[in-house]
RNA sequence: GGAGUAGUACUCAAGAGGCUGAAGAGGCGCCCCUGCUAAGGGUGUAGGUCGGGCAACUGGCGCGAGGGUUCAAAUCCCUCCUACUCCGCCA
């Protein structure tokens, strides 16, 4: 959601924001909108005028009634009875208009930052920047699903039975390697100066709707039946949701968290949930940082974020690279957006491990986070990236860490997390 | 899950149908005092949100949220949420 003055002072800016993110179907809805806000300003001044009038005689009647003038109080009684229609009448139309320009303003894309590029899709994302070196092992890399096999540590037929496609058993060494991951994300966050959170995984309706869009909300939320509760898609939703309707103190900006949860997601939509493996599944768990911070240090945060991934990944020997999101795939509530994405040996190319977003004002906006400032209230800033989530970095690993073998070196820094045990061996 | 108590601005807090958008205090601004600090004294000031206006200013709404009663609600009634206390149940 963007400001409502931003389409009353400058509706072109809106509209040339829509046409870069290839939603030109949407253009219609800012006339839309336009028109109805012209309606709601001048229902709303006829609305306060007719109350304040009403407001002007019933205290009159205080004074008359003091006085005990009853038959005079009687008289403006019968005035106000008369109002009555007309104001109830304003006060629907007020409620109506406020109600329709507040979702057709949902569904305006947040303005995109001039730096990103133009494309209609993923396939126009662009690369920036490559880190550690992509290396083809003179050996076949398995698939995934193969190396774990080998490790006998992942049963997708027993959790088919209890929980159906999209979910794992993860067992032995490899989940521990998966839980090593983690904790080494966590402590590395927690080096960089990010206070360490475990938040409720479930939130409610009205906290999904601040933090994600309606399209956005179908396709990855799981309900709770017979209650206003969702299971979270990641512990950003729960994150951002902590300050919903706070007006924070300057002082204690920025906000600086990182934050471990499981990840429930429901996948639906143009890949779906695959077969084999723990690429894309319904459930995860995953280390997450989020920071609030004010408008003019968005952009910088968004930098420093990014590469704290990297960086991370590089101390795992793992190569990644750097993909910018394009306009037409960022998410509308997204100012800018980076994946980053890890090197897999087998396929010879990089596959998506995290994604680093600011989103300016826009959740803040939908949650009503805001600073207390000399000269009135505004919305602060909100970013988010993913530090490591469980199955996409284990692939990672597994993957750039396979000997001919058929073992995986577990990188030094997850050794203590090990018990110091230097390699996964397969079992014979 | 049961029972009770509470929720007022950035914070604490008065307020019990009209004179309350809300006393008082902290806070914040300025001044004084003490060598500095802590503390103290004086004085001033603001308040959230949506509109109108170039502006000074002005109107609506707003006392946890949503409804209701009333000409009029922070105040009365209902529902919900949250916190605390007690009981129950449990990792």
């Amino acid at each position: 959601m963007i400001d409502i003055n931003l389409i009353r002072e400058n509706e072109t800016i809106v509209k040339e924001n829509i046409k870069k993110k290839f939603q030109d179907e949407k253009l219609a809805i800012v006339d839309e909108i336009s028109e109805l806000d012209k309606e709601y300003r001048e229902v709303k001044i006829k609305m306060d005028n007719e109350r304040a009038e009403k407001n002007r005689l019933s205290s009159e009647i205080g004074a008359l009634m003091r006085d005990k003038k009853i038959d005079e109080a009687n008289e403006i009684k019968k005035k106000i009875a008369e109002m009555g229609e007309e104001v109830e009448y304003l006060t629907k139309r007020e409620e109506e208009l406020s109600k329709l320009i507040k979702e057709k303003m949902m569904v305006i894309p947040n303005i995109v930052a001039d730096s990103v590029p133009i494309g209609k899709d993923d396939s126009e994302n662009v690369e920036l920047k490559r880190f550690g070196e992509a290396v083809v092992p003179s050996y076949d890399i398995p698939y995934h699903a193969d190396i774990l096999a080998r490790f006998n540590a992942l049963d997708k037929e027993a959790s088919g039975r209890t929980s159906g496609n999209g979910f794992y058993y993860l067992m032995g060494d490899a989940a521990r390697l998966s839980s090593a991951m983690l904790s080494y994300a966590r402590d590395f966050m927690i080096d960089k100066g990010f206070c360490y959170c475990i938040p409720p995984f479930m939130i409610r309706s009205d906290v999904v709707t601040g933090v994600m869009s309606f399209a956005e909300m179908d396709a990855m939320m799981y309900k709770i039946e017979g209650e206003d509760l969702y299971l979270i898609g990641t512990s950003e939703h729960s994150m951002i949701g902590k300050f919903k309707d706070q007006i924070i103190k300057k002082e204690s900006l920025p906000i600086t968290m990182t934050s471990y949860s499981p990840c429930f997601r429901k996948e639906v939509g143009a890949h779906g949930i695959e077969e084999r493996g723990i690429y894309r599944v319904h459930q995860f768990e995953k280390q997450e940082m989020i920071v609030l911070c004010e408008p003019e240090d968005s952009e910088e945060w968004y930098e420093k974020m990014w590469q704290y991934t990297v960086e991370l990944f590089t101390s795992l020997d793992v190569p990644v690279r750097q993909l910018e999101c394009c306009t037409g795939d960022l998410a509308d509530l997204k100012y800018k957006s980076c994946d980053i994405e890890a090197w897999s040996p087998r396929q010879q190319k990089y596959f998506e491990v995290g994604s680093c977003s600011n989103l300016t004002d826009a959740q803040a906006r939908r949650l009503g986070i805001r600073v207390k400032g000399e000269k009135g209230n505004y919305y602060l800033h909100t970013l988010n990236n993913t530090v490591l989530a469980s199955t996409r970095a284990l692939i990672a690993l597994l993957e750039n860490n396979y000997n001919e073998d058929g073992s995986v070196n577990i990188p030094v820094p997850l050794r203590p997390y090990m018990g110091g045990k230097e390699k996964i061996e397969p079992v014979a």
